[in-house]
DNA sequence: CAACTGACGATAG
DNA sequence: CCTATCGCCAGTT
């Protein structure tokens, strides 16, 4: 079963650049669902295996990581970190620097 | 088919 | 700043 909305958010997903992120309520709104960022998490759940997705690149509307440490968190922030996204001593991205916009 | 769940968002206190 | 709660929607049980 796929849904317009899925396959939209994977695009989007896929077309984040090395070195910025997107929120789930971003990509949500983008793919046309501004609610669907619930299924944001799905999508990365059970597609960042099978599309290779940039899933480290999501993260939530604070900028900050859903996880917790020695739940991923780490592994995020590591990928992120090698990618030139600095996290500051919350766990969160300058939104300024790093945000991404579909638009460009 | 009903209830539960979830890597969320926004609002209220 | 923090927790609590509602709203949204698809996938599971």
């Amino acid at each position: 079963m796929v849904s317009s909305f899925y396959i939209r958010a994977i695009e989007i997903i896929k077309k984040i650049p090395e070195g910025k992120v997107a929120t789930y309520g971003q990509i949500a709104k983008y793919a046309g669902d501004p609610r669907g960022s619930r299924q944001i998490a799905r999508i990365l759940h059970s597609s960042s295996e099978k599309h290779e997705l940039p899933w480290h690149r999501v993260v939530n509307s604070n900028g900050k990581i859903s996880f917790k440490p020695g739940c991923g968190l780490e592994l995020q922030k590591s990928l992120l970190e090698s990618e030139g996204v600095i996290f500051d001593k919350d766990n969160k991205v300058d939104f300024k620097k790093y945000l991404w916009k579909p638009f460009g």
